[in-house]
DNA sequence: TTTCATCCTAAATTATGTCTAATTCATCTT
DNA sequence: AAGATGAATTAGACATAATTTAGGATGAAA
């Protein structure tokens, strides 16, 4: 998404367009694939000293209310990432590292709408071992 | 599970029997499918009054280890459940309430293992309103 | 220029635990 | 049945991380 239809999309939604808005869709632009609010604060108050993570956090409220970001729990945190597409987050459970997958299938919600649920959205999270822990022979065999 | 077998689990773990296991274990198999750390020390602490919270989450580590139960992440806290079959977990997000629902589809964690990673487990956490929330008609709806 | 959203500072809160060290007790061994 | 042994439990202070709050100052947008 580029920069000037996320300025749009905080405005659909009146909000004001800040510099440290600015610098936070600025990083979201430039991150890697998935972050947490203090990533974001770290990064952002290189640039923007007087930034806060009481600020962090609204912003990136308002930022995930206008449909720029979308989120997901995982080890304990919140994760933001920029991919709105239907995936699965992958996290290892060696190195805490999260990368996109592939779902295979359609309708995860189906059975939900099937009760009588309105499904406002699925998170899919897998956990294992990523290919390079693997490579590190450091996978704990459960032994039973 | 019956607890003649869920004794069995801790024992192939070589966890010791003790009565405030007995009793968790008693909380969980009354319990109403979905149970944080927390109710299982409110409900287990009026039948034993001196167990405390250390062993409570002592007690939920050892009998998940075992597998008697699972876990997973919603709404910033660890949920415990016994239902060990696959199954997608319906939160509602006006009154908390969580249900199972089915996954429709096999094989979600297929993508990754196509990655080389090796899978764990896969939760799925699908968000939206249950039917009670619905029918009394109190679904923000989302103005643009 | 006015106004109200937003930001800042700093502290509080919430949630989920962990730690120590003394005691108890489940299970094993004899 | 009576030790022995180490695992489990207890009390409750402490830890830590993630967020939220309050109230005054600032500034984006009309
Ligand atoms: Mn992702
Ligand atoms: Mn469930
Ligand atoms: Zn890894
Ligand atoms: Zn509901």
């Amino acid at each position: 998404m580029a920069l000037t239809e996320q300025v749009e999309k905080l405005k659909k939604y009146n909000f004001k367009i800040t510099p440290q808005r600015l610098r936070v869709i600025e990083y979201i632009n430039e991150s890697p694939g998935h972050f947490t609010a203090e990533d974001v604060y770290k990064s952002v108050v290189k640039v923007e000293p007087s930034i806060t993570v009481a600020t962090v956090y609204n912003i990136l409220r308002a930022v995930t209310m206008s449909g720029i970001l979308t989120s997901f729990e995982a080890n304990g945190t919140t994760w933001y990432e920029t991919n709105l597409e239907k995936h699965a987050n992958f996290v290892c459970l060696s190195c805490g590292k999260i990368e996109d997958v592939e779902i295979g299938c359609n309708d995860l919600g189906k059975s939900a709408e099937a009760k009588g649920f309105k499904v406002n959205n699925v998170d899919v999270i897998i956990r294992g071992y990523c290919r390079e822990c693997l490579s590190k022979g450091l996978i704990p065999e459960i032994t039973n």
